[in-house]
DNA sequence: CTATAACTTGAAGTCGACTCCAAGTCAAGG
DNA sequence: CCTTGACTTGGAGTCGACTTCAAGTTATAG
């Protein structure tokens, strides 16, 4: 096993995409733990520190904000999750607004499509988009936050304004 | 046709779920256009400025920059899209991104309904996801921002290193 | 007639997430 | 020995997107 190699900060930015800066600012909002340091004081990572830095990348990538992320960070390091009922609940809690924020892209990519498609074979778009359900589906929190049809009803209206 | 009827700022927020504060503001970096004024000089707007402000919601879901929004705003409002290939670009790219989005996010979701299941099954998690091919569909533009298999090892690796 | 509510304005403040800066350390090369 | 490059630190600055504030206007209700 190979664990042992190290990297520098900047093998570790060049790795996960996340600048130098934004590392060092990761660690000293305490995202990340403190780096062990080299005897001149240069920070060292290795890959258990990459894997959470891209885990960190990843999550910002779903929206989430920064503080949000510290209990996936924390439990994560040295958890099984599924001993953790707390670290479980947020994965499914996470993972339900992560399939709603898909639910609510898909639509804009529909209404895209359907204003794309819109000059070739002018159809009446005034259905009940069936994406429509993907909204209806999961969670029972009061999560208000979901593209509606009407919505995006905006590309569909300006072009009946205009055209029909 | 009961296309005259008028809503203020704050039915306008109520049915738009932006705050009137927001809306305002949106007006004042001209994102928004000077919307009308009663004689008072209280905002007056339309069901066409709804479905601007909730275009504007829509879009701000999908992650995009409210700069970037103008170009959508300012040709939609009078144009059909299909004759400006200005807009059809946008739309097309802002397609493409969305989509690379929604990849990004299913691999979160796979990941997530991975780690936990594991304390179920307890699978060999090793395999190329096949949900890889959408990051590599779509654009030849630099847009190094997607979600890699690599990315979200982290759930797995831990799963194994205290596991195995 | 007053006061409450719903608005108006311009300006200032906040917040998250960086991003940059100045001053300093350290190791290696010419 | 001096410079170059890769790092360190604390702190300040930036930027996008609001959010709050203070002061003022107008309409309605008691």
């Amino acid at each position: 096993m190979k664990e042992k190699q190290t990297f520098t900060i900047k093998q570790t930015a060049e790795q996960t995409g996340i600048t130098e800066d934004t590392i060092r600012y990761y660690e000293k909002i305490a995202l990340l733990p403190r780096a062990e340091r080299k005897d001149n004081g240069h920070r060292i990572y290795r890959q258990e520190s990459i894997d959470t830095i891209r885990l960190i990348a990843c999550l910002k990538k779903t929206g989430m904000p920064l503080e949000e992320m510290r209990p996936f960070l924390t439990v994560s390091v040295d958890t099984d999750p599924a001993e953790y009922p707390e670290l479980v609940e947020l994965l499914k809690s996470h993972r339900e607004s992560i399939v709603s924020q898909i639910a609510s892209l898909q639509q804009v990519v529909d209404f895209i499509d359907m204003k794309l498609e819109e000059g070739k074979y002018r159809r009446d778009c005034s259905d009940e988009s069936p994406g429509n359900e993907l909204l209806e589906k999961g969670m029972g929190e009061p999560e208000p936050k979901l593209v509606s049809p009407m919505e995006m009803s905006f590309f569909s209206k300006s072009a009946k304004l205009y055209k029909q």
